[in-house]
DNA sequence: TTGTAAGCGTTATCAT
DNA sequence: ATGATAACGCTTACAA
């Protein structure tokens, strides 16, 4: 920018960023001037000077046919996140990092001072990724509580006293033969929403069935095929994800169960498709979105120096339809 | 990086990037101060430097939700560019903009010069972005040719020379009555798929059949339905998506249609699903590994400012499974 | 309130 | 082959 509006640089600087008072008049000579000469501050100069770059990335560490898959959850959390950084004149950015050698990238690319700040999706196992980022000071946030045990702040549902009060409502109802279909239990998600099952039953005096999936639809249909083998008695099923719920009922119909007569059925997520599913999926509302913005303002006060709550907790909402 | 290693930034400058000759002793005693001191350098600084930032950006230019969802094209295009450009020793970052202040904030953000060039993702009807950046100077390449007529360059297959060679393939196996599952007619490769088929039908001096869907699963059991209200005489479908295809098929079976006895298909784009479909299908390869290589040579050869193709065509090829 | 000038951490030019 | 030194374009004390 050649002061070509006719004052300093500092004055210039000054009306770009809103610090400070600038005389109203000087104000509108410089802002004419910016936008007749169409100018831009250079980000690499503004960030040499201020040390920030105002640049956050959300790093996709799974495998990319994982983050890429018709769950709506990453894509919800994306926006979320997107949108209150935006708020905060922060961009976005995603990164894909899902092999050590991805890893080793980021880390140098956010060491390197590229980011100002990192936020992490769900994953699987244990992760080196976090620490040994937010041990080189790059303020870190986790999607998700992690499997191991860290300080790293992370956001995230209660999974399990959600599904324990699903399952209540199951019980209430008057089901008394309730299985499940859990999620994979290498995941934190996968693992307490067994957990809140588990805790339902034993506290009502039942008996738990179990089965597993992997959160798709496909692995829903194989899961129910084999509680219906194994235990055709059940009038009830938790079932971890609405998209395994999704595949569960098909099989449920096909095998001439009516859906919720002869058997309730409760999902999880919340996704598009419960709304749309027959009979429609009563189900556990994750509030997606927000869990976006948390993790946003958790990572900017970070960035900031301020103090944030390790974990932060957004609150879920059983939302009834007709399947239970 | 303090000279700590006893000798002036410049030397250090010149054993961190390569360039120049650098005594083998000094180089050593640098790359260990390096290695101890753990340097990183400082990229905005560079940048400011050098005018270039080593980034590049992947725009997804679609809804969320279509970029994200089960279809393995982008998540495979991705990485064949993010390995291109890795080798290079370019970061490639993905950022969304699918509204028009997404676009306003990319051109800001690339205009600013934090990206050394852009990669468009196949885009809907037309589009202004990839113009206005490529007006601003910033290297564009396109991932699909473009609906509009325009100079930026672009990498695709020829949809349409492939389909007519596959209908020609069903025309010679003796297929009489050949119909077609068409993709959306606001997507090149909707249009150009379609073309193909259409061409083909024509020099035989058949006649076409076209139903349309949305190249989604659900929307090929839609069309497929349709189809066989239609034209239950068909004995041949070129499905312009594997992920239609195999809607389409589970249609099929469920009306007592063998595959390929009474009717042949052939899909496109060979995804993981066409090996485990049943039966296998026969589907047209897109290289779209290749695809995402392609693009990133591209776009790093325009940011070195040397003269690149305007169209890069890149060969598919005709998978024979079982289907057809 | 505005301007001056000193950084910010590199790379690149030019002597040496 | 190496070392000074001047950019690179901005923000921010500090001075006026």
């Amino acid at each position: 920018m050649a002061e070509l509006s006719g004052f300093s640089r500092a004055t210039v600087s000054r009306v770009v960023n809103g610090t400070r008072r600038v005389a109203p008049e000087i104000q509108e000579v410089v802002q004419k001037a910016i936008d007749e000469l169409n100018y831009v501050p250079n980000p690499a100069a503004r960030s040499l000077a201020t040390q920030r770059t105002d640049c956050y990335a959300f790093v996709i560490t799974e495998a990319e046919s994982r983050f890429f898959s018709d769950d709506e959850f990453f894509p919800r959390l994306v926006k979320g996140l997107g949108d209150e950084l935006e708020r905060a004149g922060k961009q976005l950015i995603l990164v894909l990092a899902h092999d050590p050698a991805g890893y080793a990238r980021l880390e140098k690319y956010a060491v390197g001072g590229h980011l100002d700040g990192v936020i992490l999706g769900s994953m699987h196992g244990t992760d080196p990724l976090p620490a040994a980022l937010a041990r080189v000071g790059v303020p870190v946030v986790l999607s998700g509580r992690p499997l191991a045990t860290s300080d790293v702040p992370y956001v995230d549902v209660d999974h399990r006293s959600a599904v324990r009060e699903a399952v209540e409502y199951l019980i209430q109802s008057g089901r008394r033969a309730i299985a499940t279909i859990a999620g994979p239990q290498d995941m934190v998600g996968g693992l307490e929403r067994l957990d809140g099952y588990r805790e339902a039953l034993a506290a009502a005096g039942m008996q738990p069935v179990v089965t597993y999936g992997e959160f798709t639809r496909a692995s829903g249909v194989v899961a129910m095929r084999e509680l219906l083998a194994k235990a055709p008695e059940i009038d009830a099923i938790f079932i971890a994800s609405d998209l395994m719920a999704e595949g569960a009922m098909q099989v449920l119909r096909e095998a001439g169960r009516r859906i919720p007569e002869d058997i309730a059925i409760i999902g999880f997520d919340d996704m598009e498709l419960a709304k749309h599913s027959d009979p429609p999926l009563t189900t556990i509302r994750q509030p997606v979105f927000e869990l976006g913005a948390a993790l946003a303002r958790t990572v900017l006060a970070l960035k900031e120096g301020r103090t944030v709550e390790q974990v932060t907790i957004v609150p879920t909402q059983l939302v009834r339809r007709e399947s239970a």
